[in-house]
DNA sequence: ATTCTATATCGGAATTGATCTATATAGAGA
DNA sequence: TCTCTATATAGATCAATTCCGATATAGAAT
């Protein structure tokens, strides 16, 4: 046990970015920041690619590869629905950066 | 309260390199790492540079750029004696990171 | 005072990252 | 089938990062 910082680095370089830590933030609740979807939930399949493009302001090239960067960080997962692509926020992934980070500050 | 993600892009930042990441993790736990010193007690004070420059193969020079890095980010303090700077990493930052992370994970 | 040692600063080269425009693809709907 | 819409890929550009060698500085020791 006890891993070390080092193996947060592919996850910490994901999120080390503005841009994708905003929309990070963002899927951790996106009721609050989305409008309703026809097609997928926004809490139960995520949100669309075309949404975080408007949101964030960038080019839709550009968001999409945010997007792999964080799905490949393992911070996020997809789901294709129709024409979309629905992102959705990995808890679980969060809270093992989390366990690192606590288990390291009470290191000895 | 409940910090978003944003917030800890500088940490991220300097976390987010390997070489960083890993001087952090050494950090943590210096005399498993390091050799003891004369001037200044690993644990009390810190590690200096030199052992930081041998342990990474690095060159000082950008030894000293990363630790500045860390430092800013306020990752890890300083404290100079005689000619050394010693490195001590901040347990509290840490813990600090661990909190967002935890409630961002249960944040909804 | 001079030299030695540890760290800092400077400037540059090579690499990686972020972003755009243009275009391709894939599926839906008419 | 044809078109429309959402996302993906390609290619280019500009900025940021990482790293090094050379040199400066500051304090200790001789």
């Amino acid at each position: 046990m006890n891993k070390p910082l080092p193996d947060l680095v592919p996850s910490l370089r994901a999120l080390a970015n503005p841009q994708r830590a905003q929309i990070m933030d963002w899927l951790l609740d996106p009721p609050a920041h989305f409008p309703p979807q026809r097609d997928g939930d926004l809490i139960q399949d995520g949100v669309c690619v075309g949404f975080i493009t408007d949101k964030t302001g960038l080019t839709q090239p550009t968001v999409t590869s945010h997007m792999k960067i964080l799905e490949s960080a393992g911070l996020v997962s997809s789901k294709k629905i129709k024409n979309w692509v629905f992102y959705k926020a990995d808890r679980g992934a969060l809270d093992q950066i989390a366990q690192v980070f606590g288990q390291a500050a009470s290191r000895r």
